[in-house]
DNA sequence: CATGAATGAGTATTCATTCAT
DNA sequence: TATGAATGAATACTCATTCAT
């Protein structure tokens, strides 16, 4: 598929000044390259990927990234690190939440709310491909881990707080959260119009709150 | 992507001795060839079906696929509509419960159950799919559609039958619930040992349950 | 290397026209397909030789020979079965002499006679692509395996008419024939100035004529 | 070919430490590259070599090789002439034998003798390059022509001596006998199993002595 | 002297697709 | 109705080569 769609005319950025050291314009190159991967992946798919599109769109030459990465998956691994590592990651905003249930119902709804990054769209797609693709699964994997460890430390302290039931397991919480989450983020993607993902994500919200808040 | 991989060797299936009317004999071959598409696909994704793979699988020639469904497009919407259409849906196996409540908390599970088919795995990548190939839009939607139906007319009954709150907007909940189960079934295929998945679809059903739950 | 030799433009042969039933096209191409590939592995080596050239040079399309031998090494494995099978190899031209010595010296002879046919030098260039690719081993062994066994057969042959010595191993015997064959070959195709080769091959019956003498 | 092989990995050498007036810092550079290379080429044929793997495999940068050498031919004339040089030829190991017949039967069974040195093979293939890269044929000749020189220079005094028959022309004998002495060796690179060479070199050696033998 | 960043040309390979049988 | 021959476009990947540090 996605060959024969639309010439990919991959509108190259600004063509790359080379300037700095070597490690630096590594450094500038590697950064170019793995944001226009996250974008062409989130807008085109896995395997509307072109390794030459992809230099192209940074700004760099068509082999570019065959010759950082090696390969395709290569270069899909890096992707995924990347947004795991130096992508904001949306439930590490939470500078403004007290820890606790205020901090894990604020992150789920930071992350629900609209946004323009093409990360969780990637990120998505990844994780998909990553299921026909045995060599994505440990960075895809290790995603998932974070994410989930970081949520179950909040419904820990929420617990330790007493601000929620002390008989839930906070790692399984953790994951029905984060599926939960995803799962609406591709909904929205995919229907953008008949289902209204604003009040879809409050009624979350709220069951949450009341299927976490304590019996008294 | 999955291109380089594994040779393809699509065992075929039995030569499909000829037998019956031209119309038979056409349903016949539809039928083996969307059932070998949909088999590969779960396993390969879109990227790695190839249409001679698939009438090779099927046990008829090459071309046969071109031969009727004229592009990979349009054998990949015969495929949607085909999981739309016949693919046993887990949420439609109901016939063993109480409508109302019980109903719902028993296709949830039903859902979440281990399963062999590749139904599943198959409809999670069409949808993904569809978010790059426009055409395969109207048959991912209906499933979807029809699946949100479902679980909303049974959580409308439980409000009905008095078991669960009243405040609860039945199509918003029908999405949310829907949303956790392909995610949850995503999981599921992604990290087989890791995480125990009849744990935490228990730890699902209970949370879910206590959400809807009337007050007093 | 040879990358960055001459712009390959490989003139087409004839077009092909397409005729006759499938079968016989298919036949028809690849027997054309062989003889091209023969050709260009004499002329480039097999470095040199590309897919595409291959089918244009065939008067067919870039993609027939990928699309026939999947690979280059299957096309690599069909040319070296090709000369050993259809090829005239110049040892069997044995038809004007008479069973024994005389058709031994007489196919050496024949062998090394000045010659169009590009048959050796392929030979000899994909014999020494088998020491880097596995995969040729088993059709390159074949073909020396049976020179070795039509040579061994008429050394046999000699000793019973009591022409030559008894105390010679017909196989081993034949081993060192050909070998000094295709290396005088090779020697004809470096050197071909200064060395007069023809007296090179007088000088090589003569002495093999010698060493195989009946003592008395 | 050679390209999709395996994953070079060009096990590194000592990463040379810098000793040395600049000179012969650059010597002990182009020797360990020239030794590299021959290597590879043993193993990989020429086409399987690359210079950023020669660089590698040298304890060097993967620039070096270009550096030096300015391009792959120069890198491969480079090898073939330091093969021509330094290379120890194995029919110059004569220092234990009586000059004349005695000589050459020995530098013959030497010749055949397993070795474990990659020379021979590289020698082999880079001899089958030249006859597609001209820029390798000086190298390549003067290989030849040393050989049967040296070949020939044994075989006159053979003559001289008395040992041998008197009617045989020095300089053919000796081309036949270095291209038996090639194939031969090219034989037991091709089929180490099967054919017994020890037995094959025996076979040779008499045979030759026979042929050799004055009338009387 | 030496490294390594970046380019870009070249080729194998895969397949959807068309068309004759 | 069904097969399979043939095309040709598309893309991953490799590397020699150039050039700045």
């Amino acid at each position: 598929m996605s060959k024969a769609k639309t010439t990919k005319k991959a509108r190259a950025a600004q063509p790359a000044t080379p300037v700095g050291s070597h490690t630096e314009r590594r450094d500038e190159a590697e950064g170019r390259l793995l944001a226009a991967a996250t974008e062409i992946i989130a807008r085109h798919g896995v395997d509307g990927l072109t390794l030459g599109q992809v230099g192209t769109a940074a700004g760099y030459s068509r082999g570019l990234p065959a010759h950082y990465y090696g390969n395709k998956t290569g270069l899909l691994e890096a992707v995924a690190w990347h947004i795991t590592d130096g992508f904001a990651n949306r439930l590490a905003q939470t500078e403004n939440f007290k820890p606790g249930l205020e901090m894990l119902l604020g992150s789920v709804a930071n992350y629900l709310a609209p946004t323009t990054s093409k990360g969780p769209m990637t990120l998505q797609t990844v994780i998909m491909e990553s299921l026909t693709e045995p060599a994505l699964r440990p960075a895809v994997s290790k995603v998932t881990e974070r994410s989930v460890r970081r949520l179950a430390a909040m419904v820990r302290t929420a617990i330790d707080n007493g601000e929620i039931r002390d008989d839930i397991d906070p790692e399984k919480q953790a994951v029905l959260i984060l599926g939960t989450l995803r799962s609406l983020t591709l909904l929205g993607l995919l229907n953008p119009k008949d289902m209204r993902m604003d009040a879809i994500r409050d009624a979350y919200v709220a069951g949450l709150k009341r299927m976490l808040r304590r019996k008294g």
